[in-house]
DNA sequence: ATTAGCACTCTCTGTTCACGAGTGCTAACA
DNA sequence: TGTTAGCACTCGTGAACAGAGAGTGCTAAT
């Protein structure tokens, strides 16, 4: 257990290092206020707080930083609510007060000023669609052998796919068979819907239209929504400008990481109730070794969930990020979901 | 006019700096085959073309690089035509046979394989979608308010957006309405539907439906098709690979650039006939001026184009870029072309 | 017209050196 | 016994410098 005095050290060192980015020297930290004790004194205490795993050093005599570990007793234990400004507040809140805007519209601008507030890179996954549930099948013919078929959700979502048509199926087809789609499929919830369509709706549809596997197979692709949800980046070359990723290759692996969607995914993994703040090799990735990642989830009505993750170094301001974010989950939350009661 | 000699000597040097990144001295030009002067002669024709403004020098012994003169000259009098392989072809050949695959997915490969086989990176425009015409117009609607409006367009394009519902307008209104957009409006290119519906439209459904302009102004959003089209990238982080992006700052500006539609579409402008390749400054952008882009379009039918850009250092292998890209032109063209006439 | 030879310039790399910041340890002190 | 002053030691940083190597421009010879 930490004694109250290597508490406040240890605090002191990572306030002090997230802003300077250079490691901190006991007579640095004997100046700071508050701290009333010598520099010895506090050499001392941060040898022991070395030796119990808190700090580092960057070579034998330079100052002290914090370890991963450092990090994690600091976000763990000594974690303050800070305030943040009413205007960033107010910066947030304008974002939700536009009437008109669309949902898309509203996480594509939370993503720009999460990175604005932070300096960092945001990141915000869509709410996920795949709990809508099936408003209305829709196929429009282009031609005789192709057509669009169309699935509308409750939610106003709207999937659309190009498919071939059986030779010979004429309009009377296509009116029975969306009928029959829409007697048997509405309300249905998209993850669910393939397995839905290949059993029970194939049956019928078979003793109805002609060809009825051919077009059962091209609604499969409509009905394959991509169960990942849409990604939005804010502030990707925010890292750019941390003294951390002066390292070209770090710099490269982080980009090559942000390409690929599964990868970025897997940062939100997983997924936890409130706040998850997880710390260089926690995140078991390469490419964010030296980097923290707080994520959160935002819920839009009950069973809907998306998330936002921002990305900075290690030596993140944390206090101010969680803040932050815990404002523009429940604002998300609140405004996305209300949208959606509006809309049905 | 320079001499033979002079523009011999003006190739090799291109040739060799783009491969080597090196400045290019005289004695290693003596060496090359199909050279027989001694390196003092060729210094005394360096000495011209640096004169001429072909050449640069790094600093003031060390050997020379091409100006972007002299890589303009280059590339107007001494490209030829390089053969790229057979398995190279085969490669992009591969993306245009899979029979089923979708357009987007056409071009969303194109992308990757042109920035594996140039290592450079690859920029796609998809077909501009403002030449479509209106197939269906549809209403779904999802609660009394709220409805999502949707128009197919002839390529199977779907655009979609929920709107509010005037008080009271039920689905008797919503009928008739659709039936009017879809009596007057179909056939329509989606770059003039906006004034259309403004206009003629407005008349006939005024007369016929509750609150036409409150529906008529929710419409003019669905209308107003993003005009720019969709953007795709392959490679975005190849450039880190060339020693010309060691510099962070160039680093930051180029990703900033990429981050901003309007500046990637700038980078398309002019658009000419053929295969345009823009050197360094004649690109007009900070963020590339020590990039060279290779631009070319490719059209879908008769009136949609799309297009491709290659973004490389200004020290690129034109020959082979030039070569790939009109493969890939062509075989964009041909397939995308089918796969629309397909679809009528 | 071409080329050999030579002096000169500039970059690059490695070395040395002094400085400053910071540590760990010991001994003195309250 | 906890705290502090003092001191020797370590290491990173930046400047200065030297030598090697690559390449040039010029002159004189071919």
């Amino acid at each position: 257990m930490l004694t109250d005095r290597q508490l406040q050290i240890l605090q002191v060192i990572v306030d002090d290092f997230v802003t300077s980015a250079q490691p901190v020297g006991s007579r640095q930290i004997s100046k700071k206020k508050g701290i009333n004790y010598s520099p010895a004194t506090i050499r001392n205490e941060m040898a022991d707080l070395e030796e119990l795993g808190y700090l580092e050093k960057t070579h034998v005599s330079s100052g002290r930083i914090p370890s991963e570990k450092g990090y994690r007793y600091y976000v763990d234990h000594l974690l303050q609510p800070t305030n943040i400004s009413v205007g960033e507040i107010n910066l947030i809140q304008s974002i939700f007060e536009n009437q008109i805007i669309e949902i898309e519209q509203v996480i594509r601008e939370s993503a720009n000023i999460l990175s604005e507030l932070t300096s960092y890179t945001a990141i915000l996954l869509g709410p996920n669609v795949t709990k809508h549930r099936v408003k209305r099948f829709q196929i429009v013919p282009l031609s005789k052998q192709t057509a669009v078929a169309i699935i509308v959700t409750d939610n106003g979502h709207v999937e659309s796919q190009t498919i071939t048509l059986p030779e010979g199926f004429d309009s009377s087809n296509i009116e029975k068979t969306v009928n029959i789609l829409n007697e048997r499929l509405t309300g249905v919830p998209l993850n669910i819907l393939q397995s839905k369509l290949e059993k029970e709706t194939y049956e019928v549809l078979n003793q109805h239209v002609y060809m009825a596997d051919s077009i059962i197979r091209s609604l499969m692709k409509v009905a394959s929504v991509e169960n990942d949800s849409k990604i939005y980046f804010g502030g990707k070359t925010n890292m750019l400008n941390q003294p951390e990723f002066h390292d070209l290759n770090k710099i490269r692996q982080l980009m090559e990481l942000m390409e690929r969607k599964s990868q970025v995914i897997a940062l939100f993994q997983p997924v936890e109730q409130g706040i998850t703040i997880r710390i260089g090799s926690e995140n078991n990735h390469m490419a964010v070794e030296d980097c923290s990642v707080i994520t959160t989830a935002y819920s839009v009505g009950e069973e809907q969930k998306g998330a936002i993750a921002i990305i900075g170094p290690k030596r993140m301001d944390y206090q101010r990020v969680v803040t932050i974010l815990d404002v523009m989950r429940r604002g998300l939350s609140r405004t996305l979901s209300e949208k959606l009661n509006d809309g049905q």
